[in-house]
DNA sequence: CAAGGGCTTCAAGTATGCTTGAAGTCAATA
DNA sequence: TATTGACTTCAAGCATACTTGAAGCCCTTG
């Protein structure tokens, strides 16, 4: 049996797998993507420092956000000497986030007021179509985002 | 030239992709999966009511806070009657749709920490480090999702 | 009536984010 | 020493969400 090694703050992937929920073959994909860095090894086999586990939280967080995992690395890569580029990054990315806030505010209450609604009516409230015009109107920032 | 046909409301499938920001391949696409309802034709083109406009737009709103098309698609599509079954599924969406504003804002508090704090001891901070732990904890919800 | 623009279908290709399988290594345990 | 279990690499496969390309139809304009 394989005990958690006391003495040794390092992780087996699996150990890490287990503590963050992310599959040892995605832990595997993300280190290919750069995502996390090199983890050193004991016969062959990798071992990570106790602070991957709150590295992996970090990537899971921005991820579960809708960042791709290239925009994810781009965040969490050591960045050089606190580079005005970085801050500039992270800067956008704020933005990004907080756009993401509002439309899922708006869409909580587009489907609160579904639930709420009577039946048919449903895109005749000006209150709902109000929400939709916005995310209609916002649709060139999603093809600056894509380009 | 084609001029909007001010006397017929109804839109070519290019005027509905000019109004939503949508390419006309994503709007077929949709159409195939079911999240657009079959329209009429004029001689073998499409020809939509004004108010899919709108329906795109609710489409677009929750594509974009991270529900699938299949998720979409149950969210969008008539439903049999105001049913127990369907109100159940948006109860559960707005529960989602609720966490997923809770992480935005947490991704948000972890990003714009990173960019107030001075520089290396990032993952040091206790109140950065709660938010990740909360994310962490929440990972067993994640594999619920994925079932 | 020929050209052009926008539409049509259908198949195949692309990008992202993984998972799965085969074949093998390594260390501990029966 | 043989087996077990977790690990290794590498290639291929899969789901989602589209885009692109080929070949063709229909209507309008020169």
């Amino acid at each position: 049996m394989l005990e958690v090694n006391m003495a040794d703050e390092r992780l087996t992937i699996g150990e890490l797998a287990k503590a963050t929920g992310v599959a040892t073959s995605a832990l595997r994909y993300w280190e290919d993507l750069g995502l996390i860095p090199v983890p050193a090894r004991v016969s062959g086999q990798r071992r990570y420092p106790a602070s991957s586990v709150e590295l992996v939280g970090m990537i899971l967080l921005l991820r579960d956000v809708g960042f791709t995992l290239r925009e994810v690395k781009a965040l969490v890569t050591p960045r050089p000497e606190k580079s005005r580029a970085w801050q500039e990054l992270q800067e956008r990315k704020l933005a990004e986030l907080d756009e993401r806030i509002a439309q899922a505010q708006a869409a909580r209450t587009a489907i609160a007021h579904g639930l709420a609604c009577p039946h048919e009516d449903f895109y005749d409230c000006p209150n709902f179509t109000a929400i939709l015009a916005a995310r209609l109107a916002g649709a060139s920032l999603q093809e600056a985002h894509s380009h």
